[in-house]
DNA sequence: CGCAGTCTTGAATTCTTTCAAGGTCAGTGG
DNA sequence: CCACTGACCTTGAAAGAATTCAAGACTGCG
């Protein structure tokens, strides 16, 4: 490889990795060319997976972490009597599996929910990447702190608020989300079910479908099947007001 | 210091860390007597705090850790609106202080129940031992997914199980916390309140109180005020089953 | 076209909360 | 020593929110 084809093969990864959370991990830290580089090295692309399909599954062994770079992920766990758990929905740029890092398995398991394509990245490699770049490290605690943090708005979310103030919640975390990777704020598809929904907030199907029904109703958004269109952003805010802030990215 | 009295030094050290989490976090991964030692020579000991005083609240800047030694913690938030949310509590052992890791400060706040004396670990400093002691950064890795993992088993309680279910699993919790730490299982002190159980579990304190006196009217345990004695722990489990484990350590 | 899966809508039921009142306990001061 | 106070907890009854049950509608697909 020449020099200049090694240039091109960086910047390219630059530009492919810009919208992913492993952007906050690397490339606002002055990485370095080599650095970069050799961040590239660990990273494995796969075959885009299908609706369906598993990334892994709860008790498979945990060796990397995943960054959705199209479609959407579903991670849940089963419990025992075999009733499923929605822990959280992974959008593009957004990261999967760091509950992998807990110990030698995954405690939850990961699901396509449309056609997509993921990054992997063994977390042995990142682990001794860590030692020879500085920042990386410390933006891996980052990372794992701001997935506590998140974890915890859920939690107050399912702890106090009406079924109302949930899905609004929800509703508006899915928006900055599509924000924050340059999507529409406004207008968007749901890539899960109302079942999906249901079950990630605690509450019966119906009464998502009701909720639906009754904020288009009230104006604040129209609805048509997965389509969402919000028309009053100011007004859903105002709903979890107190709420502190939204369901940011989940496992 | 002879070499003597470094050695014993050591040894109380090790004696004083393992009941705790950070324990997980070093000392079972063979340890060097030289590595505790530097371990130890960033743990800032520090006076007890009383009931009702804070280590930390939300929107502090963030430089430390903290692990329990003695008595109990609460972390909570408020909310926009002035409501306090729970978000965890934390035994002897235990650690808080992990969303800190997310930014530059804390995004929760974090006050003492009863008597309770903390160790503070700097983690700029803990940061630096990492890339010297080789387990020491996979630990902590391990920890902040341990976090993860147990916060989502919270999420799970509160998404879909009954107020009975809740706080079975709840008291089930503290009972495996307290026998990790060589406690009695069946036989404890709340340190919390009702207010803060309800709270926690996202229910009505009167619905906690009624709760109490339903499981005692099932021979399930006795209580007396703040005092548990768990009489069919078995029973108490069958009303989890299926809820994938217990509550395990929170923020 | 017709089937299967997904979603919507209505009515009855259940669970939990809210409201209200009373009880217990520890500490305080007469 | 005992009544008083305030915090915390318990218990009952009424109200409300969300679920469950049930039926029907829409969509995509073979």
């Amino acid at each position: 490889m020449t020099g200049k084809e090694k240039l091109l093969k960086i910047e390219a990864l630059k530009v492919s990795c810009q919208n992913c959370s492993l952007a906050d991990l690397c490339l606002p830290h002055s990485m370095e060319t080599d650095e970069v580089n050799q961040l590239d090295g660990i990273l494995k692309r796969q075959q885009p997976y299908q609706p369906g399909q598993h990334l892994f599954h709860a008790g498979d062994r945990s060796s990397s972490i995943f960054a959705v770079r199209s479609g959407a992920l579903k991670s849940y766990c089963i419990t025992e009597d075999g009733d499923e758990q929605v822990l959280g929905f992974a959008l593009p740029g957004e990261l999967v599996g760091l509950d992998g890092l807990a110990g030698e398995t995954f405690s939850s398991t990961c699901i396509a929910l449309g056609t997509s394509s993921v990054c992997e990245l063994p977390f042995i490699q990142l682990e001794e990447l860590c030692h020879s770049l500085p920042g990386l490290q410390k933006q891996m605690m980052r990372l794992l702190g701001k997935e506590i943090t998140s974890d915890q708005h859920l939690l107050m979310l399912l702890g106090q608020r009406s079924a109302e103030e949930r899905l609004a919640s929800f509703l508006l975390s899915l928006s900055s989300r599509y924000m924050l990777r340059g999507l529409s704020a406004n207008e968007f598809n749901l890539p899960m079910s109302r079942q999906d929904i249901g079950n990630y907030l605690g509450l019966a199907i119906e009464t998502v479908s009701r909720l639906f029904a009754h904020f288009q109703e009230e104006k604040l958004l129209t609805v048509n099947r997965k389509q969402i269109r919000i028309l009053d952003q100011a007004r859903l805010k105002s709903m979890v007001d107190g709420c502190l802030g939204n369901i940011s990215e989940s496992a």
